[in-house]
DNA sequence: ACAAAATGTTACATATATATTTCATTATGT
DNA sequence: ACATAATGAAATATATATGTAACATTTTGT
């Protein structure tokens, strides 16, 4: 399945590279977030949700 | 500032030791997080909201 | 088909979250 | 005032997130 982060991204038209310049990390480490291999800190997190516009709910939260 | 997670926390009528115990955390690291000294990993921050009933909007992000 | 960009992937190094332990301080109840 | 629980705080140890570098694979545009 792909998240939620990565079609943010995409719709933002960022790549990878791009969005992990604009959070202050690398382009591996965004990679493995989205794919979900990752258990990122908080500030990451944050700092990924507003550079895609979007909330902490909206990009790692699951609706159960 | 006291934050958002403690009063949550709070008003669950949890002690410190509880909620960390519920989230497979130490009492410490739960403390700390609540002073905002630390920068915990999405899952712990997951765990916690869950516990709480609360998302991790509600606990983590900061309306601006 | 080709070139270039984007992404995947692995190995290793480093920074830091978290655990563990111990003791001090503060709150709570009786 | 006393006892107990809850929290604060510091030291050290460990696990793991993240960085760095290099190369492989896939995607995209021409």
């Amino acid at each position: 399945m792909v998240s939620k982060m990565k079609l943010a991204r995409i719709e933002k038209g960022l790549t990878q590279a791009q969005l992990a310049k604009q959070v202050n990390a690398t382009r591996q480490t965004v990679g493995l977030i989205e794919k979900g291999e990752y258990n990122p800190s908080l500030n990451l997190c944050i700092a990924i949700a507003k550079a895609l516009n979007k909330t902490l709910d909206e990009l790692f939260w699951e609706g159960d």
